[in-house]
DNA sequence: CTTAATGCAAAGGCTTTGCAACCCG
DNA sequence: CGGGTTGCAAAGCCTTTGCATTAAG
């Protein structure tokens, strides 16, 4: 499916759901399909929205990442640092995981079937039903060091 | 050892390491040491510091909470909310994990060797060195559904 | 038309910081 | 004593919200 056919479905979606469609929402849909699977914060959707000459407001911007979240178009990321990113949730894609830097902030995306089974297992022992599993795997990368970006060691 | 012994321990460590002692720090170690396995936020300490009489503004307790993740004697927790919740490490046991209900907001923790495995595995494959890795399954628990708390779904 | 959605600026929640007073070692 | 530590209040960062205006359906 292209990112034009994936787009034009999200959108109905929406409109099935009752929220009209605006060109902010097509937007930000469209920078995050494009991202293909970065994870843009908030404050990186607005500058793409800015730097393309878009007219979108930042209260806007977070309106519809929240709005999308709800959705479940998108999905929520959690760093240990001081705001979310989001990613397109891809509904046939199984849940991925995350290995953090704590030396250059950069993320490894990876998955692993193993990782998900084990979850499937843990929820199941414990009675839950499972939205969402994320694996953190906080780490040093060997990477040179990054004056700059200590931040979790200062 | 008791709380006293590790108490005693944990302020002989920061001594070592050129902080000062102060009983603002005493207390604040104190209450992770009696909080058991529970997690708390910057507020919850804050309260029960009050709730004591005890004389920790709230400027102090931030900065004391900062100071010992820093030292690796407590460990940030992140569970998708707006602020962050806060354990003791120990360093000899093994990482553990949460599960947390998006209904009732209450956390599940749990320990897996399994996953601690897993985790380690990953981690050599891509040449990383882990500090710490947390799986964070998002579920719905078989409680009632709480109306008040329903904050990620309204 | 009707009502949701937007933009703006102000407010909010949580956390950090500047600075003078304080006190640990 | 000297410099780390505290308390207070102000500032900061990210995010949300009230309200008048605009525009989707």
């Amino acid at each position: 499916m292209t990112i034009d056919d994936k787009t034009e479905e999200l959108l109905k979606n929406l409109r099935a759901q009752g929220y009209r469609i605006t060109p902010q929402r097509e937007t930000v849909i469209r920078i995050f399909q494009e991202a293909g699977d970065k994870h843009l914060s908030a404050e990186d959707v607005y500058e793409i929205l800015q730097a393309g000459g878009e007219q979108v407001s930042l209260a806007t911007t977070y309106r519809t990442l929240k709005m999308l979240v709800k959705m479940n178009i998108l999905r929520e990321l959690d760093f240990a640092e001081t705001h979310k990113h989001y990613e397109l949730v891809d509904e046939n894609a199984p849940p991925h995981h995350h290995i953090i830097c704590l030396n250059c902030n950069k993320t490894i995306e990876f998955e692993d079937e193993l990782v998900n089974e084990l979850g499937k297992r843990i929820a199941e022992k414990y009675g839950v039903e499972v939205v969402d599993m994320q694996f953190q795997i906080f780490a040093n990368c060997p990477n040179e060091e990054d004056d700059e970006n200590r931040k979790h060691r200062q």
